[in-house]
DNA sequence: CTTGTCTGCATTTTT
DNA sequence: TGCAGACAAG
């Protein structure tokens, strides 16, 4: 046996070498990987035990969650080629270059076959925000947002629009199920659909759906779909838990045989319904081929310890459903996970700067350490009470950096000098002008929208009546930038000393702004193009948020704090989790239907088995809300997760912090002692 | 037609 | 809290 091999338990191994070394290429298979069952590193070796039997890494297509999964993925591949194969396996680094997000290989093959497809080379994606921004465009337009009673929101249009596409389901399904509160508008939303799908068509743009459900389409056609399949000898797919059914048809399509596939997934920890992922891709994928899929099941656990370990069986057990076996590790230990009763948020980030600094104290960096919780905003105290106590933290998940304003103002420019068509691009733009508001914007946009090029002619479209002296200063900017005078990244450089005046003017904060610009142009200078850098930094915005801003240095210590659903497919030494009570944890809102409530459950699971030596869930007898209703803010008392009932109390180890302290004997004299000092000052004078 | 101010309302998780 | 829409003033 090969000694790279030798290290893998038999299930592993056996997932490694499945088909491998056979004549031709081996049917499908289902890999079922629980938490902490080396799944990342299976996956790894298996595509590195290819590559050493001779596949050519660059025909193997591996999509993962995220850029952050494909990056770690690649490395593992490369470092483990060059063991087998010394000094050759350096010829493959860098080799595996089909590996990325369904969504980034979907906007890199659309690009390929724009042509086939007829589809603008030129294409901008829009990320979420863009297209809720488009969607409001076309919802005014068609009047509904002067309707008698209320029409859904921008955002909820889209959510509605996004699961249809996401879930194949027809619109009347999906409003029943999920947004039956606005099922009454079905005809008025099936117009507004209508109308945003011409819109971003007419303006050269695609949003995230659009990537998955135009490479979908492409691969209806059977010509398209076996040249497309046929570059690749294998499909491996991360994650597959949390794809959706559009998902899932793509895949098809492109091996509908199931030779050279291969997916890995753990139902147990499925947590992206609310993006229309369904474990049904998981549960009906043997029987999608003829013969059907082989199953491997990994379920021994080399991360946790077996008391961390019980605890999360022990919750992933009261699941209506479950498919899986439970996990088990040799990794004893005499301590059950922490389940701590604190008073209120405040207490409970003291209680977590107090363990963290401890385990500090003790040897364990505060990198291997982290803080999960449900929602972005849990983590408001406790990030207050790092900065006060000069703790380096890290936040994933919750607001981006892209999301500021002066940050998309900025790349709204790139993008509009990209794709001059995208006129929500244009319509930002134009009105960071004084003097130009929607009115002027939306008129010099209609006729740009007219001319065969649009920014030249900008020159000849007479300026709004208000614009005043910026007007020429932004048309020099964008056609100077047009005519690539400054070349890639030195235009951002233009931009921002085009942008930094209005950036004073509207903002009182502009310094601190500044500084995120230039960061911007830091990120910017590493893409060897304009294209290149819209596109990957809208499919992979930079995902962490510090103390200080921007990214910190790699070779800083510092806390993580992260979402749960962020923490996915990671792990920690140590593990607090935050705000584990009922309302946070399930979330009141998700805390509907059953489905919902199973999803809550899995998340909590998720969150308990990053942990690898301790594990803290702490409860907070009371939290605030923020003005859920008129009131404003107000506290409310809370209880323990339903997620954990008493029953379950005996896999934990329950305690109140801070602890009791019981009062001396001197200290009880203290307190009845009576001074009068006021009479003293008083006598101080006389 | 733009800009500023006021009021009422919704409010997770992310490619 | 922060944003979307209504309304008034220039």
């Amino acid at each position: 046996m090969a000694a790279y091999l030798e290290k893998l338990n038999d299930a592993q191994r056996s997932a490694v070498e499945y088909g491998v070394g056979g004549a031709g290429i081996a049917g499908p298979l289902l890999i079922i990987a629980g938490a902490g069952s080396g799944k990342t590193n299976t996956l790894a070796h298996r595509v590195a035990h290819l590559i050493v039997n001779g596949t050519d890494p660059r025909r193997i297509l591996l999509m993962t969650f995220s850029r952050r999964a494909a990056a770690e993925m690649a490395r593992r591949v490369e470092r483990i080629c060059h063991q087998v194969l010394g000094t050759n396996g350096a010829a493959y680094s860098n080799a595996l270059e089909w590996s990325g997000t369904f969504h980034g290989i979907g906007a890199r093959l659309l690009r390929e076959y724009c042509d086939q497809i007829s589809l603008d080379r030129n294409f901008t994606i829009h990320d979420r925000e863009d297209s809720a921004d488009l969607m409001n465009l076309v919802r005014h337009e068609l009047g509904f947002s002067k309707t008698e009673s209320r029409f859904p929101t921008k955002g909820t249009c889209l959510a509605i629009y996004s699961r249809t596409i996401n879930s194949e389901k027809p619109l009347e399904e999906v409003l029943k199920e999920n947004f039956p509160w606005c099922a009454t508008w079905d005809t008025q939303l099936r117009q507004l659909f209508a109308g945003y799908v011409e819109a971003k068509q007419l303006q050269n743009v695609l949003d995230y759906d659009d990537l998955l459900l135009y490479w979908c389409q492409t691969v209806t056609d059977p010509l398209l779909a076996e040249d497309i399949g046929s570059r690749f000898d294998h499909v491996m797919v991360d994650e597959y838990q949390d794809t959706n059914r559009l998902q899932s048809s793509i895949l098809l399509a492109l091996k509908p045989m199931g030779r050279g596939l291969t997916v890995v997934g753990d139902d147990a920890q499925s947590i992206y319904s609310f993006r229309s992922a369904t474990i049904r891709n998981i549960l009906d994928f043997p029987a999608s081929f003829t013969p059907a899929a082989d199953i491997i099941t990994l379920d021994r656990n080399y991360r946790s310890t077996q008391p961390i370990l019980t605890a999360a069986n022990a919750v992933i057990d009261l699941a209506s459903q479950r498919f899986t076996k439970n996990l088990w590790t040799e990794r004893k230990s005499a301590d059950r996970p922490q389940l701590v009763t604190v008073r209120d948020e405040s207490e409970q980030a003291r209680y977590v700067v107090e363990q963290v600094l401890d385990r500090r104290e003790n040897g364990a960096l505060l990198k291997q350490q982290a803080v999960l919780f449900r929602t972005s905003s849990h983590s408001g105290a406790l990030e207050v009470e790092l900065t006060r106590r000069n703790i380096p933290f890290v936040k994933f998940g919750g607001l981006k950096f892209l999301d500021s304003s002066h940050i998309k103002d900025l790349l709204a420019t790139l993008r509009f000098v990209q794709n001059p068509r995208d006129r929500v691009a244009g319509f930002r733009l134009m009105q960071l002008l004084p003097g130009v508001g929607p009115a002027s914007a939306q008129s010099v946009l209609d006729k740009m929208a007219a001319c065969s090029d649009p920014i030249k002619s900008l020159s000849e479209i007479p300026a709004p009546a208000r614009a005043g002296e910026d007007w020429p200063a932004f048309v020099q900017m964008l056609q100077g930038i047009h005519g690539r005078k400054e070349g890639w990244p030195a235009e951002l450089e233009q931009i921002r000393i085009w942008y930094e005046p209005h950036l004073d003017r509207i903002h009182d904060d502009a310094s601190m702004r500044q500084a995120d610009l230039l960061q911007l142009q830091q990120i910017a200078a590493g893409y060897p193009s304009r294209e290149r850098f819209l596109t990957e930094l809208t499919l992979d915005p930079p995902d962490a948020t510090s103390d200080q801003s921007g990214v910190p240095l790699l070779d800083e210590d510092y806390l993580i704090l992260s979402t749960i659903h962020s923490a996915k497919g990671q792990e920690w030494k140590s593990v607090y989790v935050l705000n584990v009570v009922d309302g946070c944890m399930p979330s009141d809102l998700g805390a509907g239907s059953t489905p919902e409530l199973e999803e809550e459950r899995r998340l909590l699971y998720v969150a308990m088995t990053r942990a690898k030596d301790d594990l803290h869930l702490v409860v907070p007898q009371r939290f605030f809300t923020h003005g859920q209703n008129s009131q404003g803010d107000r506290h409310i008392y809370a209880s323990r997760t339903r997620f954990i009932p008493a029953t379950l109390l005996q896999y934990f180890e329950c305690t109140t912090w801070p602890k009791v302290r019981q009062e001396t004997s001197k200290q009880a004299e203290a307190r009845n002692v009576r001074v009068d000092i006021a009479a003293r000052m008083r006598g101080m004078w006389g």
